[in-house]
DNA sequence: AAATATTATATCGCACACGATATAATTTAT
DNA sequence: ATAAATTATATCGTGTGCGATATAATATTT
């Protein structure tokens, strides 16, 4: 496909049409958990490993600091984390679950199956979802890593 | 795969981190333009089809109305298009693209090109970017069409 | 034809997302 | 040891992105 300025045909609109089509789909069930979608992605982080600095969820998420620190304030006004200096360097603030943050993890259990069901169609099976999952973090990889350059 | 809580596993995080770098990358070029993401889309689709509702550039590119018409503001403040109320239906308003705006076409002729250069890699080649294209627009379809209903 | 519903666009408020910049703490170079 | 550079986080300003709502014009119903 030889890329045109023509809007379906480029890799870049596809993606940013996706990504917030996907995430609207996300937004009645991330509302039961009182979450917005950035919020929900902060908090998979910290399910997965709890008490980190600030840059490992910027790094984790490919976002700014200038974007999560508000995400982290608003979680922590929310009572699902606290931020703490760290002991052995004070530049870095710590980020915790509360148990109210931990609890929230159960709640958040089905999230994954049902969207994953709402993708899918015809067209779009299960190993194709892998695949784009694949290809995906490929792209990533290759985008973030020209960055750190 | 199985979907999980975990970050890389699900599909919405890898492309919601895919749409955020790409539109990084394409940053500097649209500088040159002096055109932020969004302003270029709408410039797409105005290059494909010019005179047009406001309704249609919102289908196009599956925005909201709120969306959009800052955006066109915005572009029509810079000169590169007019927005009028139609004649035979008031409630809507036309964007046409001024001199300004058509010519600006030629200044991004080359960006889908020097866009597509920049993703390819050992592990993405031109056959999975048109593959990723097409797998994105059937989901796009699938999650657009239960939207409308 | 008058009331009601629908359609097309716009406004408002809030939460990202990011470039630019600031500040404080640590590391390094002299 | 002290100045300079680096690192980690935060603040500020602008531009989306969207839910909720408003407004004006057209279409439909009674």
């Amino acid at each position: 496909m030889e890329p045109t300025l023509k809007l379906a045909d480029q890799i870049c609109f596809p993606v940013y049409a996706a990504s917030r089509l996907i995430i609207r789909k996300y937004t009645p069930y991330l509302d039961e958990l009182g979450l917005s979608y950035p919020q929900y992605l902060v908090m998979l982080v910290l399910w997965e490993e709890d008490q980190v600095p600030v840059s490992f969820i910027v790094q984790k998420l490919l976002l700014n600091t200038n974007t999560v620190t508000p995400l982290l304030q608003r979680l922590e006004a929310m009572g699902m984390l606290t931020r703490k200096k760290s002991q052995q360097d004070e530049r870095k603030v710590i980020v915790s679950l509360t148990a109210k943050g931990r609890k929230l993890k159960e709640q958040a259990a089905s999230i994954p199956s049902e969207m994953a069901a709402c993708l899918l169609s015809k067209e779009i099976t299960a190993a194709d979802l892998g695949m784009l999952v694949n290809k995906l973090n490929q792209l990533i990889a290759t985008l973030n890593e020209e960055e750190a350059s």
